[in-house]
DNA sequence: TATTTCAAATAGGAAATAACTATCGAAAAT
DNA sequence: ATTTTCGATAGTTATTTCCTATTTGAAATA
């Protein structure tokens, strides 16, 4: 049995003719009693009785028109579901993020989203760079925001917004700092652990300003940047984050940023997998990030 | 789009394997692969990622997976409903039946059969064996039951109950009518109209007795067998019909019936369209009914 | 890192199915 | 009686489906 057959059947069950539906469907009369008559076999019951110049449609005629016609019409309706799903932005996202990102950036970016297309709702797992990355090649993620390009050859990655880091300390300690002119390898130092991507862009910024880290004065290494900026605020030392973490710690002055010669840029990128096909509401949501970011 | 593409792509989404699927149908790997490859080429999405060892299905495959399961099933269960319905006997009887069998033998039969099948109701329209061969010819009836075989290379005729024709009259009259020995001819006679079947059967009866229908005493030419009943009660004169009809009258004596030296038989049929396919009630009644006959 | 293994894709060809044209035959209309 | 209409049949052709054999590419393993 075959929707062909059907589709075939109702026609001339509508038309009360062989010719009739042939015309409408047009296919060779020939073809229409063949398909009938197979449909019939597989049926066991005749369907149409053949009355010289008309048809009759049998009593199981009339049984399976309706359930035909609907199956025909379910049948076309799955386009229109895939095409209607695929412009309707809705449903769950659930993205990867590290953690500048995932604390201080995309809450506001999915907020906005969320005014454009109010269906959809987000989860947001937060972790390292480098456990998003496994995470989008497991699968686990459509979508993930990273510090870094670990495997561009699987994941693809488009920037996406840059982020700064300062140096900033409690005001006090500041205001001593610039007063006296200390040695920067006396100043009481606050590390992200190894692995956090602050950490990496701040290595690779004292590099570049040739500062040696294992000379500095590391008093604390603390596992996430709300640590560092607790740490900081009750004097502990200084260090260096990102500006969009201690944005409202800056304007009210619970914390203080020293300016340095050089900026501290850091990009963070946008990873999908490069053979994972994106969900309308991750493609909106992508899309939006990217335009964005411009 | 196909419902065989469904039902292969419903195997790999459940295997989550193409060649799963491939063992589960009986169906040779890539000739799943190429059907998933047009039911994705027709929808206009990828309904599978392909991760190298495994796949993983797209967004609008868990859409459509639901929907095509249905699909396929329903499909599946118009085989059933075929199945089911020919072994229920149940819905209208749609009857034509000449004026004896209409009036005298169908209601009791009905009443009959509806005890065996409580789910049938009838519809019994009655009328003349020409009308009623008619509407048969014309397929307004599945069945019927008439007097006379009159297009046996069109409807098929089967034997049914026979009936047999009295020659009666008012008590009074025919105490009369026996006392003094009265030709024939001078009796008042009642008819029925051309086309009965009634008249029919009394004039082929007539001719085989060699009494000329032409020097009889004709009174009246009445319509329906109610009628000749009425008259003959009234006195108008006497008759030839149906002992069915009449069986009540003789019993209580308000009619008498005279004894003729051969009885006169009238044989009834049913008629049924020899291409038309019974409905499974129709079926039913038709096999109660030449049952009943033997 | 190289090798093996596994699963899907591709190529090429055979079988089955669906389609066509031409024609027949029966019933209905003229 | 003739023509017309409509479905069935016959004989082919085109298309589709399905197969086997092989390749490719990714993951697991050595």
């Amino acid at each position: 049995m075959d929707i062909h057959q059907l589709r075939i059947f109702a026609s001339v069950y509508r038309n009360r003719s062989f010719s009739k539906a042939s015309e409408q469907l047009y296919i060779s009369q020939p073809t229409i009693s063949e398909h009938i008559k197979n449909l019939e076999k597989s049926l066991g019951c005749t369907l149409f009785d053949r009355l010289g110049r008309k048809i009759e449609p049998t009593s199981e005629a009339d049984l399976i028109f309706p359930k035909a016609l609907q199956l025909v019409e379910d049948l076309e309706r799955i386009n229109d579901l895939v095409l209607k799903s695929s412009q309707r932005v809705k449903g769950k996202l659930f993205i990867g993020a590290s953690t500048i990102p995932g604390n201080y950036m995309l809450p506001v970016l999915a907020a906005k989203f969320r005014n454009k297309y109010p269906e959809v709702s987000f989860e947001i797992v937060i972790a390292d760079t480098k456990i998003i990355t496994d995470m989008l090649l497991n699968h686990e993620f459509f979508l993930g925001i990273v510090g870094a390009s670990m495997e561009p050859r699987i994941l693809n990655y488009e920037p996406f917004l840059d982020d700064e880091l300062v140096f900033a300390g409690a005001p006090e300690f500041m205001e001593n700092l610039t007063k006296s002119s200390v040695q920067i390898y006396q100043i009481p130092f606050l590390l992200r652990e190894e692995g956090s991507g602050t950490r990496k862009t701040m290595e690779d910024f004292l590099h570049k300003m040739q500062i040696d880290l294992k000379k500095m004065n590391v008093v604390a290494i603390l596992g996430s940047t709300d640590a560092i900026k607790q740490a900081i605020k009750v004097g502990l030392g200084t260090s260096i984050l990102s500006r969009r973490a201690i944005a409202e710690e800056l304007e009210n002055g619970s914390l203080m940023e020293m300016k340095l010669s050089e900026t501290m840029k850091r990009s963070f990128y946008l990873a999908t997998h490069k053979k994972r096909t994106l969900p309308a509401q991750y493609k909106a949501f992508h899309d939006f990030l990217v335009a964005g970011s411009i």
